[in-house]
DNA sequence: ATGAAATTCACCCAAAAGTACTAATGTGGT
DNA sequence: ACCACATTAGTACTTTTGGGTGAATTTCAT
């Protein structure tokens, strides 16, 4: 990238130079404005879509290289030990899981016997514990963490 | 495309227009000839990147054999296959992305510079293609299908 | 047994998310 | 040039989520 911005500049720098050495020689008599504009023009924007071009390339290829798997799964002892970090209790990491799996307050309220006020209860004191604002956050930083003991949520 | 095209012709024809009766007006006397190159060729650098973009936005997968090495991430070719497969648009796909993210709709719409109905109205149709309910759900689903080129969501 | 933490639930309010339309404009492909 | 689809955005409405507070019960360790 940082190549491509130094050649890029040199080429402009150096191509400037030499219209305007041609400028002096031969092209302001011979030929009219409209040309002599119109040449730069089009150099420029050939230029400037090959810039586009490699742009767009070196944007790729830094997505490529930020491609890596992290998926962990963690033992029970590390969890704790997590958990603990965080000070998440464990009704609230149970949460925390159907949350993460997608379920609606009233879903979780229902599967663990609770009612819905107690599943708000327990998700507002969640996202305070991991400072979050929304319940997609939470569940990307319990990810991030590796709060989570099973890899596969889909359920 | 066609649209793309006139619109470029107009604009270099116009600004030529515009260049030609300044210079003969104040520019030839009060500017150096390097900055007069300068603003054309900078103009028009713009200019074909934009064009650069545009054209090759859409022969990505042919130049994608040439220069993509083979690794497990997923590549363009194979988002777009699946992108084809639940009929998810490139728009859909990037407002999904930033749902993944834990972005509200207010925050999806500012960075994208959209409107937050405009952002809802993506991803009611996200949720609808993917089949599920909730944000929540559907980025699950999403990264069960495998639709994000980068793992590391975290921004 | 006692106090701290955990769990449960209620109520109210506000914000965010989601649904269901309509519709204008843009774009791509044939 | 035309048609289908994508993108944008609006209105109006419902549901879900989140914030704050208070409070009753249970659990568990010191």
């Amino acid at each position: 990238m940082k190549k491509t911005i130094i050649l890029y500049g040199v080429i402009l720098a150096a191509l400037t130079g030499i219209l305007k050495f041609i400028e002096y020689r031969f092209l302001v008599r011979d030929l009219s404005t409209e040309i002599y504009i119109g040449a730069i023009a089009l150099f420029f924007t050939i230029l400037g879509i090959w810039v586009g071009y490699k742009i767009t390339r070196d944007k790729k290829s830094a997505f490529e290289k930020k491609y890596s798997k992290n998926n962990k799964s963690i033992s029970e002892s590390e969890l704790s030990k997590k958990l603990n970090q965080y000070g998440l209790s464990r009704r609230e990491h149970e949460v925390l899981t159907l949350i993460a799996k997608g379920h609606s307050n009233r879903e979780i309220a229902d599967s663990l016997f609770l009612s819905t006020n107690t599943v708000k209860t327990h998700s507002s004191n969640i996202f305070a514990k991991l400072d979050v604002k929304r319940r997609t956050q939470a569940v990307q930083k319990a990810k991030e963490i590796g709060l989570f003991l099973e890899v596969n949520l889909s359920d």
